[in-house]
DNA sequence: TAGGGAATTAGAACGTGTTCCAATATGGGA
DNA sequence: TCCCATATTGGAACACGTTCTAATTCCCTA
């Protein structure tokens, strides 16, 4: 449960300034899930954000610079969530190939079930500017962490972390596909299991 | 030069209402490109395309349905005008690793020489919804092509169609990293190499 | 408990993508 | 050649992200 740093320092200090901050830019951002699960990128209305959330639009780009940073934000935990659970119910298979492709699948199938989240996410992500690289950048690392562990336990050795990298690669432009209504979401499963299998002896 | 459909049998009809649409569309896509070289994505504005290729802004709207579009079909052009270039000077090397490599070096290098044009390129392509989707299946399409052409002559394998989405879709996840300022040039490239020697043995 | 500095608020205002409309220009067919 | 459908135009209008400001509220500290 380390592994988020900024926000949760935050909760711990128990100055009230701190605690009533930290109350808003939480409400700020589940609010922000909310509406992005149901309608996506274009259902997050940074004024409808506000007023749901019960604070001033200026308040909310007082603690997210933009909407893309918003959305960025609010994804990173829902990602480092999924890490998480993925991490609860270790993935099966006796092979790492098994064991990766499970975690794919599994990730694959929570992200698609929350379709319209999930492409408020990606578009985020395919708009991001350099100013919310550091967003974008959490996003991906903790992707590449969750299929690392599934490789095996221990560090990870410099041919593992390539492959994670490919394979998040391919895991964001097949969302990227997905939103962009190229293909459906059989087939990111799919280019998935296939990498996996093509990168993994 | 048989590959592009539409916008080529217009130009061939003779009659002066689809010779002027068809200049018309063109003005638009070359100050759209010329735009986007100079400035990226935010640069490319409906109105001063509009004004700069000497048409109404509602003729823009007319041809592209939204800013995505139009920088999207621009690109797409530019997409399969450097699959051409690059079947002119065929790619080195006696391995098929080798010549992969070297075309997706030089891809890499034809895009990151015009940085705004492709920052643009890349936003639009992260940001495509449903309607757009057969713009974006072109780019891909088109990059997958020029990878597979590299591999060997004659027909590909299902492996390699399959090697090559990997590779396109690691092109497409390096850019969108590049552009949302997550890592340098220096990276797709290294990455590209990585995953091209990874796949293909 | 009073003062001061920082956070918050409400709301106006701006820029740009997108839509809409009435008026006009254009080109192909009778 | 004249007429009509349709493409084009100019510009207003709207939506939403973003910025700005003056007034207000809040909390820490002396």
């Amino acid at each position: 449960m380390g592994m988020v740093t900024d926000s949760e320092d935050v909760t711990e200090n128990g100055s009230a300034l701190a605690r009533s901050q930290a109350a808003r830019r939480r409400r700020v951002l589940d609010v922000t899930l909310a509406m992005a699960d149901r309608g996506g990128f274009d259902a997050v209305q940074m004024r409808d954000v506000a007023a749901e959330a019960g604070v001033a639009l200026g308040t909310v780009y007082r603690y997210f610079e933009s909407k893309e940073r918003l959305l960025l934000e609010a994804n990173v935990e829902q990602v480092e969530l999924l890490g998480e659970r993925l991490l609860e119910r270790p993935p099966e298979g006796t092979e790492a190939v098994e064991r990766v492709v499970d975690v794919l699948n599994r990730a694959c199938r929570w992200l698609t079930r929350r379709p319209d989240a999930t492409a408020a996410m990606v578009r985020a992500l395919g708009s991001a500017r350099p100013t919310e690289a550091d967003a974008v950048a959490r996003i991906s690392t903790s992707m590449g962490q969750i299929i690392t562990a599934a490789m095996h336990a221990g560090e990870p050795t410099e041919r593992d972390l390539a492959v994670a990298r490919i394979l998040t690669q391919v895991w964001l432009a097949s969302l990227v596909g997905w939103v962009g209504g190229v293909d459906g979401p059989e087939v990111i499963a799919r280019d998935l299991e296939r990498a996996a299998r093509l990168l993994i002896a």
